[in-house]
DNA sequence: AAAAAGCAAGAGCAGTGCTCTCGTTATGAG
DNA sequence: CTCATAACGAGAGCACTGCTCTTGCTTTTT
């Protein structure tokens, strides 16, 4: 039997960081205050201590479920795309990064955007961290299966080399080192170019920024992903 | 004559900046009390509002300040490389990109992070903003000058090539807007691959994040500037 | 020499994160 | 069923923050 305690701390808890987000939204990561949450919610603000033992520990929560949203909005996207399509599952999977990216901004900083110093992100964020990439991952992983070249550039030399066996015995994926390293780089490009447009340092330099983010997915999926001969 | 007043105004300024920077490099741009910094300085917080309007205002001191010495850093290092090595300048300004981002990292995210909600960049950032770009600008002019083809991928099409038309009017330079458009994508991946690192997002993924750097650098430049035959 | 402007200092206000104590209420063991 | 335990909400309080205002003093300007 489920107590009616328990019942009502999950609610709370759940309520607490939808009155959050919002003001997350509105206020940004540096503006969250535990008080006016409490506010919000008539609650007296060490009441809300019950639930979230610190503001760091109610801003983790948060990066944990924007994570693990950004992750599933890719998933969600990227999975109604035929299997054999794989740019066209790439694009999806960006698609979905950038639209959620505009949707959430608060959120999506708070992810990608410069990390509070002092702050240590918990093991329990490399969970919902890796679901955005995994989604990458699976799309590399079909296109080696499917015996394709990635069109990568020159092969991978001495210390990079290493590296890339050491992250693919990490992540223990059954993946070549090439796919590998162009993965990264596609990866690494592609949020990087979602921060520029969301962080404003494309503002006056790029007007249609949609568009532009468009034109750069597709060059990224290109140089990774080799065309169906 | 310059007045004791007016020097010792431009003096305090710059030890308000320079103890505001401390404060910066260890507690973070939402750490940096005005108050802690006053009294770091023996003075009462209020004196600190004779030079400084806001705290706001102090942060935006310290941004322009970064975007003025994270260029300068890298025109310093471009200088000195032969003016027909272009690959090697491109080397030389993304190395120092990267060593700044490392020993000024709360600087640089100030500047690469996520911008403060409800905080409008003022005018007087637009100039030093544009240094570390002017320098890659400068790259790509003399790479068009000496009769090169940018080693870029497919043709611009429509929306994107209206934009680079814009842009190339925008800036003023005699620049091609392919070479335009292969030094955006270049500067976003850089920018990006050094935020992904400082910010911790290649945590437990690459070990040797010096490496992967300098590779990386190596094949943008590369896939931007082609080699000479 | 007098008026104006710049300056440091202090008090004060509203807000913050966080801790502690105090009654109250649900939970679970005997 | 009883009762100790643990969780809970409320409130007071501490040290801190950004910022404003007033008060004397000093430099600059007229």
């Amino acid at each position: 039997m489920v107590g009616v305690r328990e019942r009502a701390r999950t609610e709370l808890t759940a309520h607490i960081k939808r009155t959050a987000r919002q003001h997350l939204a509105r206020d940004g990561a540096s503006g969250l205050s535990l008080r006016a949450v409490a506010r919000d919610l008539d609650m007296v603000s060490s009441a809300v201590y019950r639930y979230f033992p610190s503001r760091d520990d109610l801003l983790t929560a948060l990066i944990i479920d924007a994570y693990d949203a950004f992750g599933a909005a890719a998933e969600r996207a990227e999975a109604v795309v035929d299997r054999h399509d794989l740019l066209g599952r790439w694009r999806a999977a960006g698609r979905a990064a950038y639209k959620w990216s505009g949707s959430h901004s608060a959120e999506y900083a708070l992810i990608f955007g410069s990390p509070v110093p002092g702050y240590q992100a918990p093991d329990d964020t490399i969970g919902p961290a890796t679901r955005f990439t995994s989604v990458l991952l699976g799309i590399l992983v079909d296109a080696q299966r499917a015996r394709l070249q990635p069109a990568t550039g020159s092969h991978l030399d001495g210390a990079v080399l290493e590296e890339m066996n050491g992250l693919r015995a990490r992540i223990s994926v059954d993946i070549d080192v090439d796919w590998l390293a162009a993965g990264l780089r596609a990866w690494t490009s592609l949020i990087g170019t979602i921060s520029f447009i969301r962080f404003g340092h494309l503002h006056n330099v790029i007007l249609d920024q949609d568009s532009y983010f468009e034109d750069t997915l597709e060059r990224l999926g290109r140089s990774v992903l080799p065309v169906r001969t």
